[in-house]
RNA sequence: GGCGACGUGGCCAAGUGGUAAGGCAGGGGUCUGCAAAACCCCUAUCAGCGGUUCGAUUCCGCUCGUCGCCUCCA
């Protein structure tokens, strides 16, 4: 059974949702003013997987994510590039749906934003201040912390102890000084919506508990993000959810991935020590970076390296190599026929293998495991297929949960190792390559060693790599 | 100051109260005209010091080190 850790309880829990069968999964989105980077890309991928592997394990999956498209950055980097916030911010959302679906990670179900939510926001804002869980200042929202007996739950922090660290100014208006803002008071140039208390705009916090209501109903079974939203963004969302709901819990697993660092610290957009979504895509390949991410468990940090980045591709080229190399007709022709050939041990030894898939993704997605096991499938394709035995079944077997992690195994992958955009020019190339290597053939049949090492060497060095095989010399773009 | 995470072989990274998966790198082999690819084999006592225990890397305490959150952040 699936065990995932909580955030809530700060233990591995058995994974039951609400409603049998189907699975409510909410994951905060990005704030969008910039362009998102890899630290983004790994909690995407992470929550990706952990949709994929329910799915997998037939539960159907409503997966919703938002896009936070008001908020003081996007106000104030529009200002500095002189667009209209409204412009950036969808620029960098469709930017951001762009990465993800050159990451591999399956699109949501839905994807609300905070601008498109308006009238629900206002609705559960009033709901608030009408159950005497937030108050009006001048045209600023609060909610009222102390109205909140379990304020502090998911953070383990109790309002005493912020009280008496917090380095936050004092706003001599607020009741408390965690009252945090529902909606804002509109200052001028600045976007703006009509509501009861006049113009302005909602906090942070309200929209994604207005619209993971709207879209998911007033309980999730999954909610998740980024480490760094445990406090306050999650602390916040729970606690005026469950006063505009009356429903606890709000979510019933809450699920953190630790962060990305680079040269010992977390990528972060503040700290400038970013790497964009594309020019890793483009470097080393999506699989490669997934490959990555999932070799750690998702709620450790992981530390960005062009070693490990290095030591990824090279993973990932071995399951590659090992889903991918046959070509259409071996393809076609390897039929049912064959596949009743596949002796019993190995029958056995793909169960367990997919048994042993499963138990380290249900304890708490131990992709890192799962990885191991693919690993194994990849050996033990590559041993039947030297043995002469069917494939047919661990290539499948390969492919099937290859793709529950979310890998392509695609040969060219990611414009890593083609010409990238499948033009003609490509194909031109292809049809060099092939001579050259029909031209070594002839040289080897001819025992001309020197001339054809000589091919194969100046091949070599232009990035393609030649294999003499059985079947003849396969060649492959690599690098 | 408060809360929390982490410290496993050259690098990355799982894991368990009874002497530690996997990947990369390295070494040896099989195969090959030679290679490549593939396959097989080999390489750690788990930061330090105490304690609990028949036995701890795994539990507890302390020390050292690294990092995160407490303000916007995946």
């Amino acid at each position: 059974m699936l065990q995932i850790y909580n955030t809530l309880s700060g233990s591995k829990e058995p994974f039951e949702p609400l409603d049998p069968g189907e699975v409510k999964m909410y994951v905060c989105g990005p704030t969008v003013y910039d362009a998102a980077h890899v630290g983004h890309a790994l909690s995407y991928i992470v929550f990706d997987v952990v949709r994929r592997y329910l799915e997998y394990r037939g539960y159907r999956v409503r997966h919703v994510q938002n896009f936070t498209d008001v908020d003081d950055k996007i106000i104030n980097r529009a200002h500095q590039l002189g667009v209209p916030w409204d412009e950036l911010s969808r620029r960098y959302a469709a930017e951001f749906l762009k990465d993800m679906e050159a990451l591999n990670v399956k699109q949501a179900d839905s994807y609300p934003r905070a601008s498109e939510t308006i009238p629900a926001i206002i609705e559960d804002i009033s709901r608030l201040i009408e159950c005497g869980h937030a108050y009006e200042v001048e045209g600023d929202v609060y909610f009222r912390v102390l109205s909140d007996p379990d304020y502090g739950k998911l953070s383990g922090r109790r309002l005493e102890e912020m009280n008496a660290g917090a380095r936050v100014e004092l706003d001599e208006r607020k009741e408390h000084p965690m009252d945090f803002a529902l909606w804002k008071a509109a200052k001028p140039g600045e976007p703006a919506w009509d509501s009861p208390w006049g113009q302005g705009r909602p906090g942070w916090h309200i929209e994604c508990t207005s619209m993971s209501t709207r879209e998911l109903g007033p309980q999730l079974d999954i909610h998740g993000g980024g480490n760094d939203l445990i406090f306050p963004h999650h602390e916040n969302e729970i606690a005026q959810s469950e006063a505009v709901t009356g429903k606890q819990p709000f979510a019933r697993y809450w699920m953190h991935n630790g962060w990305l660092t680079l040269n010992q610290q977390k990528m972060a957009r503040s700290e400038g020590n970013v790497l964009s979504v594309p020019a890793i895509v483009e470097k080393y390949g999506a699989d490669a970076f997934r490959w990555f991410v999932l070799s750690s468990h998702y709620t450790r940090p992981l530390s960005y390296s062009d070693k490990a980045m290095i030591s990824a591709v090279k993973s990932v080229d071995r399951l590659v190599q090992a889903a991918a190399p046959r070509t259409p007709e071996e393809e076609a022709g390897d039929s049912v026929a064959s596949r009743t050939a596949l002796p019993e041990h190995a029958v056995i030894q793909l169960d367990s293998l997919r048994g042993e898939f499963e138990a380290a993704m249900d304890d708490d997605f131990n992709t890192s495991r799962a990885l191991a096991v693919l690993v194994k499938l990849s050996k033990e394709v590559n041993r039947l297929r030297a043995t002469g035995e069917s494939d047919t079944e661990a290539l499948a077997l390969l492919r099937e949960l290859a793709g529950v992690l979310g890998f392509t195994l695609a040969p060219q992958d990611g414009g890593r190792r083609s010409s990238g955009d499948g033009s003609d020019a490509a194909a031109d190339v292809d049809a060099y390559i092939e001579l050259l290597v029909a031209i070594r053939d002839e040289l080897r049949a001819a025992k001309q060693w020197k001339l054809s090492d000589r091919v194969r060497d100046g091949l070599r060095e232009l990035g393609v790599a030649l294999e003499d095989t059985a079947e003849g010399t396969k060649w492959r773009v690599d690098r």
